[in-house]
DNA sequence: CATGTATGTACCACGATATGGAATGATACA
DNA sequence: TGTATCATTCCATATCGTGGTACATACATG
């Protein structure tokens, strides 16, 4: 917030006042101007406009605002050609594995999840779109990270304090830095138990037609289930279709 | 755009560039500019602010933008109550009966699609998210509008043009009343190949605390699968699902 | 029933702020 | 090397957003 550039206020404010949305899912004028310390008629203001343009919706009885359709299907709009493309991978994958498929882009330092398939087990795992993880700390991370170099993986780790969610969680870099090269002579990454416990993941980059990895995708299952010859069957064929991938997004 | 109520300007300009996306994903500045009819350096600001709150990604090679991350998380925040209790439910639609199952909402005179759970059929309907279709025209719309008044009915198909779709497509707003008053007394509506040739759906609208039906699940699925006989028994389960949603949203 | 305290909404004068002209960099192409 | 097209910066102007204040309505509370 505090780099150079001038930034439009209003524009910033409005955005605010959506954020404000992930707190709560209904919210009144005076509490939004509350949590955006704005004037409540400057906050009227704009929370009017946001409605009219459908970002925000009113209910009818409460008189209160909560997230419109708008913003969704704005959202749906973001990466809607990758979730395409990758749409009947992430469905083989299941049908092969039986195990629940993410599809997850990089964002800055954190992994978000874009799409999934979850799989027919009942004791399965699943992970809503839209949530963010530490890359570091997931199969798919690790995979995005082991496509940089050793400067930008360095660069990144610098801006990372390594929170403990297990047991397993990593808690030195150079382990991460580690996993890392074996990742990148593998072809994908594995989590066994790092983030949750009984959780294992194992993760194969995409590339772009510049050679990014923006994008990953992953299987996710119980641990009981995810042995290591499990592991790498699916770790294999990861990286046969993520390679296939690439190619349709120009990647050489 | 010319009703009563001062918007404010430079959000108003920052939604109008977040939807200059919707027909193309990477945009420069003077595109945008131009599509927008926004002064370049306007347009530039705006940019600019959209992009530093993450709505918009610029591409590091092209110097171009693209919709950013954090619209999609935006994206995610909406209805994520609704779609948490739902999808269980549709997971118990797509089993029972294998065709492609669809939670959707009311978006003013149309119906957006929220979320879904695809057949397993190689032959199968899948919509995507976000798509946008006419109530008069799908089941999950009139099964929408079956909980409506007469004159709220009326109100509806007032505004609405009856555009034709297929051979099927109902072209008289009798006939539509005639199948929402069909609906009414079943608890569920049908689209026989109205929108699309081959596809059948059968849908029930989900009430909630304030008795409004605002959402509604449907299953599709194409024609030959969807005898009479099949959207009876999916027809009544999805009355009894939608009962239960409903009572889960406080609807008694 | 009166009183108090919430709420959302309307009005408007002031001045901060967004605007758009014009100029400058940056890059690609021929 | 020159030309075209792009993104970006600067800045004076007046427009537009701001945040006072005020009012309307709803709902508790005494």
């Amino acid at each position: 917030m505090s780099k150079e550039g001038k930034t439009i206020q209003s524009v910033d404010r409005a955005i605010a006042i959506l954020r404000s949305f992930e707190q709560n899912e209904e919210l009144g004028v005076t509490e939004i101007s509350k949590i955006t310390e704005l004037h409540k008629s400057t906050a009227f203001n704009l929370i009017s406009t946001l409605e009219k343009a459908g970002l925000l919706a009113k209910e009818p009885n409460s008189g209160r605002y909560r997230l419109g359709m708008e913003l969704f299907r704005l959202g749906t709009m973001v990466n809607a050609n990758i979730r395409a493309i990758c749409e009947p991978y992430l469905e083989m994958l299941v049908n092969e594995f039986s195990e629940t498929v993410n599809l997850v882009a990089r964002n800055d330092l954190l992994v978000i999840y874009l799409d999934k398939k979850d799989s027919p087990h009942s004791m399965r795992i699943s992970t809503e779109e839209g949530t963010r993880l530490p890359m570091y700390i997931t199969a798919v991370g690790k995979a995005m990270m082991s496509t940089l170099s050793d400067d930008e993986i360095k660069d990144i780790l610098k801006n990372v304090r390594l929170m403990k969610f297990t047991e397993y969680t990593l808690t030195d870099k150079e382990e991460v830095k580690l996993q890392i090269q074996a990742a990148r002579e593998k072809g994908y990454a594995e989590d066994l138990q790092e983030y949750e416990n009984g959780l294992t993941c194992v993760g194969a980059p995409i590339r772009d037609h510049t050679g990014r990895a923006n994008y990953a995708i992953s299987v996710s299952g119980p641990n009981s289930r995810m042995t290591k010859d499990v592991r790498k069957k699916i770790g294999e064929r990861l990286v046969e279709l993520t390679t296939q991938i690439s190619k349709k997004l120009g990647y050489y």
